[in-house]
DNA sequence: GAGTCTCA
DNA sequence: GGGC
C-alpha cells in the first residue's frame, strides 16, 4: 500500500479558496488517534514554549517543533534552526504518519513531491491568536505550507498578498488540513482569538501541526 | 531587519 | 503603523 493510499481522499470535501490554496475537511479524521497518540512524547522531548518576538513581546500561542528544522523566535528574530533554543536538543523527528499526512494533503491540493523538513506544533488555548504574517522563512518557497488543526475549532485569517487585503474568515475544525501553495503561497495569513470549549479528545485547545520545507 | 505584536 |  502506498503512502498515498493511506490516506485516502476520498473523505475530504474539497474548497477551493484562492488559486492554490485548497481547503481539505476532514482530511485527518481518518488518522486521528495515531496523530494524537504521537504528540505527548513529541511535548515531553520538546516542550511547549511562548516564544518572544524579536520586538520583546510573548506570543500567545505555545509553541514546538518536530522534524528535521524549527521554526523560532527570539529578540534576534525568526529563523529555522536544527535544535530547541533552550535545551540545544535536537527537534524530535517527524512521527511517520505526520510526514505521510503532510505529503498526502499537500498531493491531494495539487502539490505532488512535498517533502516537509519541519513541522511546527502549535498550542491554542482559549484567547490564543496568530496576527496576519507571511510564511517566508523558508528557503524554498515552491514548496506548499501544510496546516493541520486538532481540538477546538479556530477562525483562520486567509488574506491576500497585500497585509491590506481584507482576509477571509474560514472556521477550521478538528481534522480539518489547509493547503497553500503556487501563487498564494505569500498570503497572509493568522488566527483569530480561539474561544473557550471543550474537545472531547484534546480538551480546552486547539493544537495546529504546520509542515513546510524549510531547506 | 520583525507586523507571528498591540493599540489608536 | 513604530520602535527594540
Amino acid at each position: 500500500m502506498s503512502n498515498l493510499e493511506l490516506f485516502d481522499d476520498e473523505w475530504a470535501r474539497r474548497e477551493q479558496l484562492a488559486p492554490g490554496a485548497m481547503l481539505l475537511r476532514g482530511f485527518a479524521l481518518p488518522h486521528e488517534v495515531e496523530l494524537l497518540a504521537a504528540l505527548p512524547e513529541l511535548i515531553a522531548r520538546a516542550p511547549f514554549r511562548h516564544m518572544p518576538t524579536p520586538g520583546g513581546r510573548r506570543m500567545s500561542v505555545a509553541m514546538s517543533n518536530c522534524g528535521r528544522y524549527g521554526w523560532v523566535s527570539d529578540r534576534q528574530g525568526y529563523r529555522y534552526a536544527s535544535a530547541a533554543p533552550l535545551s540545544g536538543q535536537p527537534w524530535p523527528a517527524m512521527p511517520a504518519v505526520f510526514r505521510r499526512l503532510a505529503v498526502a494533503a499537500a498531493a491531494s491540493a495539487g502539490f505532488p513531491g512535498f517533502e516537509p523538513d519541519a513541522c511546527l506544533i502549535n498550542r491554542y488555548l482559549p484567547g490564543a491568536r496568530m496576527g496576519l504574517h507571511q510564511d517566508k522563512d523558508e528557503r524554498d518557497l515552491a514548496a506548499p505550507i501544510v496546516s493541520v488543526s486538532l481540538g477546538l475549532p479556530a477562525v483562520f485569517l486567509f488574506g491576500g498578498l497585500r497585509r491590506g487585503d481584507r482576509p477571509a474568515r474560514i472556521l477550521l475544525e478538528h481534522g480539518d488540513a489547509l493547503v497553500w501553495g503556487g501563487p498564494a503561497r505569500l498570503c497572509y495569513h493568522g488566527v483569530a482569538p480561539v474561544k473557550k470549549g471543550q474537545h472531547p479528545r484534546l480538551g480546552e485547545q486547539r493544537i495546529n501541526l504546520t509542515f513546510r520545507k524549510a531547506r
